[in-house]
DNA sequence: ATGTCTTTGTGAACGCGTGCACAAAGATGG
DNA sequence: CCATCTTTGTGCACGCGTTCACAAAGACAT
């Protein structure tokens, strides 16, 4: 998944493919499982394993890093949990801020996974002014009008929006304008912004239609138009070699 | 070898690109918005611009659905979102389960945009006998005890998982055993699932150390921009603090 | 030292996704 | 009915990502 619309195909991340920088968290998360268990070293065929991934793809994915590795051996893994986190930039810390603490901006502020990584929440910001002033994970909730203060004084460079669609634009524009350059983005909008900033988003509808296509697909497909509404009996479809589907061409 | 996991990498349903049907929501999104405005019709180069993509890919992602633009005017935005809809499989109802119901399945419950495309939740199940018959969200919690009963009464083929990390799998495992066949995993956890289930991940943290890279990338190119050879040997970090980071060489 | 065994690192082939560029199709106006 | 203009649909080329397969590298035993 690309990170922006915006074409950059000129610099390459230090020659770190996207597709590669995507995994490596992946890696780490199960490196430092294997690490709190005090694994010593661990080979490809077994991280992969733990990771969910293909051997050869993560040597690979290694390789681009440079050669951690020991032939005959595997790889060391608390070295590893190291150069990972470091070329992640995750040996620094990252304040964030969260704009918009409703119901999912409230669960996220809750999250104990963020510091687990170098990650901190520098500040709650609504545009509520009920909102301001009260205590969410505890953290007081400030109030938008203090943004750009927030964002200067506490050098912070990545945002995560979870205000409703309507208003993410407006409050990208004003995070990018006050300094952050990196965003997260659970508004079901697509968000513009200039030119070395950075945009991921997450989406929880898109996923679920994504599920739904699917599902659909493995629901059988007899005949288009009728809404059987259990299709819930669970046939055991003979793994057929992708046959080839009549398309439906239009009048 | 125990794991028996098979991977499929991009299973081709019935000619469609994963990659088309990934745009597929962003799509109808954008012509929702257009319908609701009661525009009647729509080039390929506003679509594409509104849902922040090429025009010759939006061109292309419709060509693997059919024919239904008309040359020289463009698409009619209510057959295309009828279109579309039903290939996503938005015109049944998709009855989901929440399984976690903490801060994040909290969130996801109260969540209006669930509806909005033909998703239903169907239920909302934790393990927490405290939990066990609160309301959230106007739906009564159900001990995860019913959790089989719930899916077969309601035909249920899509799961959500909100739980801790540890337990994703095994409630995992009882979804799928009790005939869920899509799963949306919110637990840092890489999940095993049989043949013929699909299983999407959103994670909050690896979005986040994506983010971080990039950051890092940018913030490091204009300060230094000397570091030509980098890959065999482990150099040094650049920044002093931080340096309680073992750096340990393999022998 | 030498041989064997394990595992890495990577060259090469392949498939998928993307975007350009343009011919074909149809609307529109005269 | 014909000319012109707009926009679709797609052939094609290219680059990225994935996977295979294997030589090289090192550990370990003898
Ligand atoms: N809740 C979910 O599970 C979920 C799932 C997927 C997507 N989303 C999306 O995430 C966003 C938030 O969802 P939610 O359920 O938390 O909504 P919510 O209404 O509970 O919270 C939105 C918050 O944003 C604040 N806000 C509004 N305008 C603002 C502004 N200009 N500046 C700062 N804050 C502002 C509001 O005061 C409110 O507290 C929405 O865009 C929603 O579509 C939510
Ligand atoms: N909160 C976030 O913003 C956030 C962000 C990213 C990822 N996550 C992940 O989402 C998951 C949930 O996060 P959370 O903050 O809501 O945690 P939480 O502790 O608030 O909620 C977890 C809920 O799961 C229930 N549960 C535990 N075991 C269960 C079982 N076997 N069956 C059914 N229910 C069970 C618990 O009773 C609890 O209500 C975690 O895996 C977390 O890592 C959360």
């Amino acid at each position: 998944m690309a990170t922006g619309r915006t074409h950059r195909p000129a610099t390459r991340s230090r020659g770190i493919p996207e597709a590669t920088v995507a995994r490596l968290p992946l890696y780490l998360r199960a490196l430092t499982a294997l690490s709190e268990r005090s694994v010593p070293t661990v080979s490809s065929e077994e991280l992969a394993a733990a990771a969910g991934v293909n051997s050869a793809k993560l040597r690979k994915d290694f390789s681009y890093l440079g050669s951690y590795g020991t032939r005959g051996v595997g790889y060391d893994v608390e070295y590893l949990v190291y150069q990972i986190s470091r070329e992640l930039g995750l040996t620094q810390d990252w304040p964030v801020v969260i704009v918009g603490i409703g119901n999912l901006g409230a669960a996220l502020a809750n999250y104990g996974g963020f510091a687990s990584r170098g990650f901190r929440v520098a500040a709650l910001i609504d545009a509520d002014p009920a909102m301001a002033g009260r205590q969410v994970a505890g953290i007081a909730v400030q109030h938008s009008d203090e943004l750009e203060k927030i964002i200067s004084d506490n050098g912070v460079s990545i945002g995560v929006i979870t205000t409703p669609p309507g208003v993410a634009q407006q409050v990208c524009d004003r995070l990018v304008a006050a300094g952050v350059t990196s965003i997260l983005n659970f508004a079901p909008t697509v968000l513009s912004v200039p030119d070395g900033v950075d945009v991921r988003k997450v989406d929880l509808s898109i996923e679920l239609q994504i599920l739904a296509f699917h599902e659909q697909r493995k629901a059988g497909e007899e005949t288009a138009g009728e809404d059987a509404v259990a299709a819930s009996v669970p046939k055991e479809t003979p793994k057929g070699p992708d046959g080839d589907v009549p398309v439906v061409m239009p009048a």
